[in-house]
DNA sequence: AGTACAATGACAACATGCTGACATAATGAA
DNA sequence: TTCATTATGTCAGCATGTTGTCATTGTACT
């Protein structure tokens, strides 16, 4: 039973890996000079995306990623003075992380590195190329996540 | 400057990472029962998928991982008989990797597992999306991959 | 044949992720 | 209010991936 839609699909799945690996390498190409590696530029970016502040079980639920891994991290970026820890008014325990302004500055330099990428990678690729592959993925991001 | 095909691109990256921990997920899921992990279907499969037989080095490339990550799994695995070692007639040291009859079984008993997992989670999907987001992350990959 | 370069195996150090376990704090239901 | 459940911090063990290094084997070029 080698259906062609089986076929497909796995293919998407080994493809989704491989493209994992080649964006965390492309990522820690990127921010190399900034001292950064992907396990901490995606802490930054979640926190320097949220509005509301974000404590360190809420970074690990948006990157899908375990508690305890986020803590490790997080715990070397206020060490390196990259994060913050504020007091939390809702929870006694549970303390809110903060981009201090050094955290600050790195997120800016790697917007910067960041553009420049994108641009490169994607001017051939129409937007509505794009926004297709992401819909697929996201539905199947919500199929598997629960 | 945060143009709109800047945030779609960086979603898309953002979800193909989520995606990618998910599948792990569902794949370790998957495969629990039969004493595999991801790190070990995914070389069972590249070996199963080769027709010429692949080395330490082979398998590497196929999965897009360094050399010694996959050599210390088939390690383990030839150790727990799913694996084993043949005599290269084209290289004095390094080995080619065949499926043990074990390995074989639980390379057929992850298909069996795989098949309505398959079936379940794409049956609402066209084949045509499937196609267009495999053939964009392709063109990704071939972006990256140098 | 000889020699430079690439590929491979082996080992080590390290980064990142997971789960499990336990104590404590927060929350919600009776 | 009390009590069971859930969320969180913390520590530990382990799996998986990376890079670096070095010795050895293969390959290709002169």
């Amino acid at each position: 039973m080698h259906s062609p839609k089986r076929i497909l699909f796995l293919d998407l799945v080994l493809s989704i890996f491989r493209l994992n690996g080649l964006l965390i390498a492309e990522g820690d190409a990127l921010t190399e000079k900034l001292g950064l590696t992907h396990a901490r530029w995606k802490v930054i970016g979640a926190i320097a995306l949220s509005n509301a502040g974000l404590t360190v079980p809420g970074v690990a639920r948006v990157l899908g990623q375990s508690r305890q891994a986020v803590q490790r991290i997080t715990d070397v970026m206020v060490v390196d003075g990259l994060l913050a820890y504020q007091r939390n008014p809702k929870h006694k325990r549970s303390v809110l992380i903060t981009l201090t302004e050094e955290g600050n500055h790195v997120y800016n330099m790697l917007r910067e590195q960041q553009d420049p990428w994108v641009m490169e990678n994607t001017q051939e690729i129409p937007m509505e190329e794009l926004d297709q592959a992401l819909r697929l993925i996201r539905r199947l991001i919500k199929k598997f996540d629960k």
